[in-house]
DNA sequence: AGCACA
């Protein structure tokens, strides 16, 4: 029989699935009901690979929910480990709760839309509103017609937005379209060697080796010199490897640091065995 | 904001 086959699509698994490596979309809620979709991007805007937001006000009980699109699964479980559980707002005390989504944001290419997109299903009514916005000082655009609203696209959206009513939609893509490229944020790569900076001026290989090599498939550690300040390169087994201690070290202070701790990113390219 | 080694 096909049983087994449906079986297991309709397993209900208490046990979030942090690791379906199709999910480059994360699913964001125990947001306050006042929250701004240019909160909710700048939460995201400086994590490695992250690519757009949607802030979502749900049908149901008026709920608001966001999704957080990333360039590929490790980018975005990586920032689910790091901002899940963290308090959002002082004031209520409110704690981001983060999964990976059921689905992926689709991306819609809509000319000259924002880094962020609001969908508003609160009412029944007609005065359904979708805000397109970029106006966060992050996107310098040229392009004014980026603020205006465009009412003929709203009836699209939003009726993508109902088509599913627990998953993402259409994100904005706005670096792609972006010509002068604020070459900072792009595509970020998943990668198993990491890249470790803000060290302290007196920070050591070994200090440093020390810590990684609790992390499983701990390869290789560089220190380079950089005018002035040590930056380090971690080389690891498998990119999930690296990822975990990426997540698991982000913000660390050793005893050598004097500026804050640990940033950690993926390297841009893989270290050399030699 | 800082990414080398070949």
């Amino acid at each position: 029989m096909a049983q087994q086959t449906y079986d297991r699509f309709y397993i209900e698994s208490p046990l979030q699935d942090h690791s379906n490596p199709e999910i480059k979309t994360l699913f964001i809620s125990g947001l306050p009901d006042d929250v701004k979709a240019r909160e909710i991007h700048n939460l995201f805007r400086h994590r490695p690979g992250f690519d757009t937001c949607q802030l979502k006000y749900t049908g149901r009980g008026n709920q608001v929910v966001a999704f957080a699109a990333f360039f590929n699964h490790q980018a975005a479980v990586a920032a689910l480990y790091s901002l899940n559980g963290v308090k959002f707002d002082p004031e209520t005390g409110s704690t981001l709760h983060i999964e990976l989504a059921r689905t992926n944001s689709r991306r819609k290419h809509h000319p000259g839309s924002g880094p962020y997109v609001v969908i508003d299903n609160r009412t029944r009514k007609s005065l359904h509103k979708l805000e397109v916005s970029s106006d966060d000082g992050g996107y310098e655009s040229d392009d004014p017609s980026e603020t205006r609203q465009h009412d003929s696209q709203d009836e699209d959206d939003v009726a993508n937005a109902k088509r599913d009513e627990s998953a993402a939609v259409d994100g904005a893509e706005a670096i792609a379209s972006n010509p002068e490229g604020k070459a900072a944020e792009r595509n970020v790569q998943a990668c198993s060697t990491l890249f470790i900076a803000n060290l302290g001026p007196n920070c050591t290989k070994d200090e440093l080796k020390q810590i990684l090599s609790q992390y499983p498939g701990f390869n290789a550690l560089k220190m380079r010199g950089r005018g002035g300040l040590p930056v380090a390169f971690a080389d690891f087994e498998e990119i999930e490897q690296a990822t975990k201690a990426m997540v698991e070290l982000q913000d660390t202070e050793l005893e050598s640091s004097d500026r804050g701790g640990l940033h950690i990113e993926y390297a841009r390219s893989k270290m050399r065995k030699q």
